[in-house]
DNA sequence: AACTACGCCAACCGCAACCGA
DNA sequence: TTCGGTTGCGGTTGGCGTAGT
């Protein structure tokens, strides 16, 4: 199955096993390796092994000091105000990992990747909720609620930077096609706004070249913003108290099939817009 | 005790974006 | 502008541990 030389048109360097030793790092491994980038910096990882004298492809080595090694990387038991933040960004994101993981400290993408294909989608599968879309598995097809909505839901992986999140409102009723790659279908302001800082994100955050992006587009502390507003939002607790059948796994997308039109992440979204314009001209900066 | 099924998670792979020559 | 090399991401796999029979 993971055969580098089957099927691939070209094989980088870094992919080629002549010498390399895969599986499982050794304790002695992880020394020599962690030892080196505390010595040396992260970075250059495809010479880095050669370097620090290792028989590890720098893919490899990047990984393990990304996912294990890292002095940052918090590890075990996933708390479950983790879990609920995972949920909530999920359900805005999709599967962007890295996005999510970004959110929570010390957590790594491959963890909550993990944590979420043997726990999380599990859990929603189990309360008769698609962990794809976030909406009721098996629905009324003559529910008018049945395909409407909003939704965040990941690309294909053909497209997974160019356009990774899309609102689509259409009239009165809103529609969710699930998955979008036609930017030709953005409607709306809160929909380019989004989408716009999304690109941002995901051009900046890949390259780490976070000053030109934050010049070019201020979205990204809307977006930010409303991330954390999702993070610390007391509309969430609120809901699970005022809502007897409130179950936090269901949390927006109940309250937006109820509301249709005016969901509460809509609004959670245009709050953010508001109060992020007025703090962009008192925070140059924002941390990522 | 032996075998099987299942869950978990570290690690690998392919692909696409980015960067510099 | 093009192209080759590098990096980072998400999907997937394989091995190990454990529960069940």
């Amino acid at each position: 199955m993971k055969n580098p030389s089957s099927g691939a048109s070209k094989i980088t360097p870094c992919c080629s096993k002549v010498g390399i030793k895969r599986g499982p790092w050794t304790p002695e491994e992880d020394e020599i390796l962690a030892k080196y980038i505390k010595r040396e910096g992260e970075g250059r990882w495809r010479t880095l092994p050669k370097r620090a004298g290792l028989l590890r492809c720098g893919k490899s080595c990047r990984l393990r000091w990304m996912n294990y090694l890292r002095p940052s990387v918090k590890r075990g038991h996933i708390a479950p105000d983790e879990e609920d933040l995972i949920l909530r960004l999920h359900r805005l994101l999709g599967n962007r990992w890295s996005l999510i993981a970004g959110r929570i400290p010390g957590r790594t993408d491959n963890e909550i990747k993990n944590y979420w294909n043997t726990h999380l989608s599990k859990k929603l599968i189990s309360q008769g909720i698609d962990p794809r879309t976030h909406r009721p598995l098996n629905p009324n097809p003559n529910s008018p609620e049945v395909g409407h909505g909003r939704e965040l839901i990941s690309k294909p992986k053909a497209n997974r930077y160019s356009t990774p999140v899309v609102f689509e409102e259409t009239g009165g009723n809103s529609t969710a096609n699930g998955i979008q790659s036609d930017t030709n279908q953005l409607k709306g302001g809160h929909d380019l706004v989004v989408n716009d800082c999304m690109m941002g994100i995901q051009s900046g955050y890949r390259r780490g070249n976070e000053e030109d992006y934050i010049e070019n587009c201020n979205e990204l502390d809307t977006f930010s913003s409303f991330l954390d507003s999702l993070i610390n939002d007391s509309m969430f607790l609120n809901q699970q108290q005022q809502q007897p059948n409130f179950h936090p796994l269901v949390c927006s997308s109940s309250a937006q099939t109820i509301n249709h039109g005016n969901t509460i992440w809509e609004a959670e979204l245009r709050s953010s817009i508001d109060t992020s314009s007025e703090e962009q001209s008192a925070q140059n900066n924002h941390p990522a």
